[in-house]
DNA sequence: CGAGTGACGTTACCAAGTCACATCACCTCG
DNA sequence: CGAGGTGATGTGACTTGGTAACGTCACTCG
């Protein structure tokens, strides 16, 4: 993963064969494939600890907490894992993915997963539809949208901060719809 | 497209080249390659046009409209434009893109550009965020939503009544999210 | 010590996607 | 009417992502 990342920030994402990455890495372009599915994922492959991590999370949430307040739980757990190099990394993404649609497709594939992990887990919780899924999209929005602001170093808030205040707007914004 | 969608019904998605997409429609893997991007997008080409009209019904929507009222303007001049036999092409397509990831991917980037076209056209109207997108990406879910609804056989409504109502009950669901 | 297991390399292959160039129909304008 | 321009298509060669079959090597465990 690193070797990729240096490499499509040196020469750019479709300008490097996934041969270089491997070569870069010390293996090869089959092995390079047994451990990530396509040229993509590389990119990505840390997403599905997220989504059982927030799984598990919304289902250890105290009993009588409503949906939000169990997202809200859940979005805790997850961003109290994020160390500060993982915002280098995602700030050294970004402008990847911007530029290439075929990163914002695997990018917007993985943020609806995640949102439908949540989903199931809040069914779990007997929340119904279309309840679960909303408070779901409300609170990976939130994530989204908080880790944006952390990217800019001019933030020096927690990632758990800026999420929990986040959700709060958006949850504030709902009842100006209409 | 309907050469692909045939062949990809009878013989599934990843088992059909290019190659045979393009001999049944009479033409060459070239000029397959020139109409669309990828093999993925020959599903989903006709979305383009999709975002331009509701970006367009959103800037004509009367001026006092509030953001969910022009959403919602917005979704009747969509759905409006959807006959019979889209539904139908609706009901082949759906079972081809759960089968495979590359398809989901592809819906979730249009789903969200569609989105996002729908933001960008509320800011014109001077709807700040987080309101804006709110209100489009509620709009989208609720035609997804309403979508899939008319998918089925047995719904004999319209596809503008489906969404409408739709939005109605995503709207009032979100009072149960805290 | 011998069999199993898992991670990796090698090679060959297929299909997606690109590119340069040729062809052909059609249109326009002198 | 004829010459040149334009746009859509075909042809063939090429790169690269991605798969599959097979072999090797280290390590483990009974």
């Amino acid at each position: 993963m690193r070797a990729a990342l240096e490499l499509f920030t040196e020469q750019g994402y479709d300008t490097t064969t996934v041969h270089e990455i491997a070569d870069r890495a010390g293996l090869t372009k089959t092995t390079f494939f047994r451990h990530f599915r396509d040229k993509r994922e590389v990119l990505f492959a840390g997403q599905n600890t997220h989504t059982r991590l927030l799984a598990d999370a919304i289902g250890a949430a105290p009993g009588p907490a409503t949906p939000l307040k169990a997202v809200r739980a859940a979005l805790d757990a997850l961003t109290a894992t994020f160390t500060d190099d993982r915002r280098e990394i995602g700030v050294r993404l970004r402008p990847v993915i911007a530029g290439h649609t075929e990163l914002q497709e695997r990018a917007a594939l993985k943020r609806a997963r995640l949102a439908g992990a949540m989903t199931d887990a809040l069914h779990k919780r007997d929340v119904p539809e279309p309840t679960a899924s909303l408070a779901a999209e409300l609170g990976v929005r939130a994530f989204y949208d908080a880790f944006d602001q952390w990217a800019d170093p001019a933030n020096d808030r927690t990632l758990t901060e800026l999420t929990r205040r986040t959700l709060d707007e958006l949850r504030a914004a709902l009842v100006a719809l209409d």
